[in-house]
DNA sequence: AGCCCTTTGTGAACCGATGCACAAAGTCAG
DNA sequence: CTGACTTTGTGCATCGGTTCACAAAGGGCT
C-alpha cells in the first residue's frame, strides 16, 4: 500500500450511505463463521446490485483479493473505520416519549459504537425515571449535560413546536451532528449536520405507489 | 390544457420524495392563514431551492399563477390527490414495543390519511391491552385481521429475526405496500413494495461525517 | 387599454450515480 | 511452472436529477 491512497477524500454521499448496509450485512456473516465472501453474495445480502459494491468499496482502497473475494473481518474493520465507528460516540437522546423510549433502548446502537450517554425531558413526571439504565434530566440541564458527558450527536424525538429551541440550544454549545424526529424543517448553520426521519413522509410515499398499483384516478395501464 | 396532461405517469422518485414535505409546509401555511404563496417561499418552508420546488410542481400539472403564486388551498387538494391520501388507508402495526407504540400513537398519521386499523403482537403479555384505542391482537389472527380490516399497509416494528416471516405471512394475503423498521433485507415479489427505515444507519451516516469535521484519521483539511 | 412588474414553467447544460463489460490480478490444480 | 478459472477494480456509456436562466403568462396600476 502506498503513502498516498485516493482513499478518504471524496467518498459519494450515495457510497457513505449505503457502507452501513454492507456492515450490518457483513456482521451477520462474521457471527455465522464466514471467513471470506464474493461481492456477489455480500451484494444479495446487502440488497444491491454487485457492481455496485465492488464500486463503493473501491472508494474505500483496494480491499479484495482478485480470484477470491473480501476478508470478512478485514472488511467490517475498514468499513467501521471509514465510518467513524471505531470511536466511541456519546449520543443524547431528548424527549423520552415512545419514540425516545425506543431509540434509548434499541441494541441496533450500542453495538455499532453508539452510547446512550444522556436522556433529557421537559416532563416534570418523567426527569428522574430511570429508562434503559440512564437518568433522565431535566431540559434545563440540556446544555450542562451535553459538556459534561461530551455529546456530539443529539437525537430530536420532541414534538414539533420544540425541536428549532431546542435545535439552536444544543448548536449553542457546540453540538455539530443532529438526528431529527420532529416534523419540521430546522435551520442551523451550514456546519451542522442535520439527518431528519419522518416517518409519515415514508408512509406517503407507499401510500402513492399503493395507489398507482391499485389503479389511481385514471388507472393508468403501467408498461412496467 | 387538453385531454391529454402528462400529469400522472412518470412522476420522478425523487419528486415523489418531497411532495410530503411540501404538503407539510402548505399545512402549516393555510392553518397560519395564507391564501397564496410563492414558489421562492414554499421552497424556504420546505427546506429546498425554488428551482426544484417549481420543477417538482409542474410535473403534477400548471396549478400556479405567473406573477402571483399557488393557492395554498388548491395545492394542498392537489399533493394530497397526486400522493393518494385523498382515500383512507387501513394501516396495521405488527409489534407493540416502545417504537409500535410511538408509532400507535402519533398524530402525524391520523392527519394524513393514514389510519391505524390494527395492532398485532406475539407477546401474550399485551395481547388484549389497549393502546391509542385500539385493541391489540394476537400474531396468530394476522391475516384474518388484515383481511377484515382492510389493511393495505403493514408496518413493520419487530425484532430483525421475525421480520421476513411476518412479511412472507402479509405478502401472502395480498398486501403490497410494507414499511420495515427491522434492520434486515426483506426479500418479497418485486410487485410489493418495501421502504425500510434504519435508525442505526442515521446515526453512521452523522458519525462519518462528524468524524471529518473533526478530522479524522489523517486529519484531512477540507477545502469546502 | 397599455405598460410594467412579478413569478411561473421549462429548455438546456451540468453533475453525480448506476450498470455494463472487460482487462488485470490473483488462486489453484496438475 | 504453466494454464485454466475466478473475481476484483474500473473505464465508459447512460440515466436520472439538479440548477441555471429566460421566455411566456398573468396581475394590477395608471
Amino acid at each position: 500500500m502506498s503513502s498516498s491512497q485516493p482513499r478518504d477524500r471524496g467518498i459519494p454521499e450515495a457510497t457513505v450511505a449505503r457502507l452501513p448496509l454492507y456492515l450490518r450485512a457483513l456482521h451477520g456473516m462474521a457471527e455465522r463463521g464466514v471467513a471470506t465472501v464474493s461481492s456477489e453474495d455480500l451484494a444479495a445480502a446487502a440488497g444491491v446490485n454487485s457492481a455496485k459494491l465492488r464500486k463503493d468499496l473501491s472508494h474505500l482502497g483496494s480491499y479484495g483479493t482478485r480470484g477470491v473475494g473480501y476478508d470478512v473481518e478485514y472488511l467490517v474493520y475498514q468499513i467501521s473505520r471509514e465510518l467513524g465507528l471505531t470511536q466511541d460516540w456519546a449520543v443524547a437522546i431528548v424527549g423520552v416519549g415512545n419514540l425516545g423510549r425506543a431509540l434509548a433502548n434499541y441494541g441496533g446502537f450500542v453495538s455499532r459504537g453508539f452510547r446512550v450517554a444522556a436522556l433529557v425531558d421537559a416532563d416534570p413526571e418523567v426527569v428522574g425515571d430511570t429508562i434503559a439504565g440512564l437518568n433522565v434530566e431535566h431540559i434545563d440541564e440540556l446544555e450542562a449535560v451535553i459538556k459534561r458527558r461530551g455529546v456530539s450527536i443529539v437525537v430530536l424525538a420532541i414534538p414539533a413546536a420544540a425541536a428549532q429551541e431546542v435545535c439552536d440550544r444544543v448548536v449553542a454549545v457546540g453540538v455539530t451532528s443532529i438526528l431529527n424526529f420532529a416534523p419540521v424543517v430546522l435551520s442551523v448553520p451550514e456546519t451542522v449536520d442535520v439527518r431528519k426521519v419522518d416517518l409519515s413522509i415514508e408512509l406517503q410515499i407507499l401510500a402513492f405507489h399503493e395507489q398507482r398499483k391499485a389503479g389511481g384516478p385514471l388507472m393508468a395501464v403501467d408498461s412496467q
